[in-house]
DNA sequence: AATGAGACAAATCGGGTCGTATTGTTCCAT
DNA sequence: ATGGAACAATACGACCCGATTTGTCTCATT
């Protein structure tokens, strides 16, 4: 019923590092929306802008999303967030401690979030779209979306899934809040500032029993 | 200049604990607006209802605060930031151990947020205002009055000032992110999820060495 | 079978106007 | 020091209007 409900299969076919070599008609309206974004904003983009972006025709772009651009935005958000969540797992998953672990899911998450062009950009000149994005339990899926993904990276070295899963919501919350909010000049990316950050907040209480 | 410059003294004269016996004109022209907004709503609620509500004329409401309807509003909020870290700091004092002020800290502060009739009202049909007084900083502001109020509290337990005061902010961060985004069931206003908390994410790296 | 082109009503949006309510200031009487 | 009143300037809401956009549909094309 939701658009949520909605979201299409957004996996990629081909090799991501050597740039996309085979894409899906819904990947290549995806990355149309982005550079009509990039170039326009969301709110002046319209579904032709879309579609002549992306090569195609109107109907052909509403067949794909039924939904309209607001579908697109929410599948665009959520390939990004998906992307975030793998490649957090990933960075966490080659930690060999629970330190470095943590460090890593902090430093990665903020870098990819500082580096990302279309977030900048919609933070910028936009703010209400992402704000729209994370209202309604938007950021409570997104922590949700972290914890799952980058949990079981985080299970080997806190035994429990449970407990793994909690540090990891924890650690996208903080992510998410300094994100939100960068006020004093720490910045989360900082390896340094990350690491102190969770040996001072975050280690200690987990290393051995409760 | 700005609007926070105007902040007028709205320190209390008379006794608290036992309702307003004396009160400063400026005092209840808050109190009006309270009652006006409370009605009404900020949007709604104009300067001849506040000066009505004071039983005041409208001159006389102007004469006290030349911002008008915003520089009253900007007043009741530091009014009500100003009480909240007040009883936050004292509830900290009161502990006698690093535990019990941190879990006070995160307690007391949701408790008094959580029961707050003014912002439960505008949250649940103004919530724009709210968001209005934390942005372009506010936030910030917030969480640095509250590290200069709560955090020499804390020191006691701590030793080092910075160090006390950087634990009060990250503990007043939480409150704050989880007071906008309340999502996981857990409630900081309970005792024992703040306990709970305390000391898997904060205790331990505080408590003897670096 | 999938796509493009076009048509279509409905909804949305930006701009413009207009009358009213509110604002912020001032003066004067009390 | 305060209230009452007046005042211009402004903000606001309601309304209308034309243009754009949306979402759905049909039909021809490949």
């Amino acid at each position: 019923m939701s658009a949520v409900a909605d979201a299409h299969d957004l996996t990629v076919r081909g090799d991501l590092s050597t740039g996309a070599v085979e894409s899906t008609p819904e990947e290549r309206v995806l990355e149309a929306l982005q550079e009509c974004v990039l170039r326009w904003g969301v709110q002046k983009t319209t579904v032709e802008d879309i579609a002549r972006s992306a090569g195609m025709s109107r109907a052909t772009v509403y067949r794909l999303f039924p939904g309209g651009k607001s579908s697109m935005v929410e599948a665009g958000a959520l390939a990004m967030v998906t992307d975030l969540v793998d490649q957090v797992a990933l960075a966490v998953a080659a930690a060999t401690d629970l330190t470095g672990a943590l460090t890593a899911l902090l430093v990665v998450s903020s870098t990819i979030l500082a580096d990302d062009e279309m977030l900048n950009f919609l933070m910028e000149h936009e703010q209400s779209v992402v704000e729209a994005q994370l209202a309604l339990g938007g950021l409570d899926r997104l922590l949700a979306a972290v914890g799952a993904g980058a949990g079981p990276a985080l299970e080997p070295h806190l035994g429990d899934a449970a407990r793994a899963q909690e540090a990891a919501v924890w650690a996208a919350r903080t992510v998410a809040s300094h994100l939100l909010d960068p006020a004093d000049g720490v910045s989360l990316a900082d390896p340094t500032a990350a690491h102190h950050l969770v040996t001072t907040y975050f280690l200690p209480g987990f290393a051995p029993g409760d």
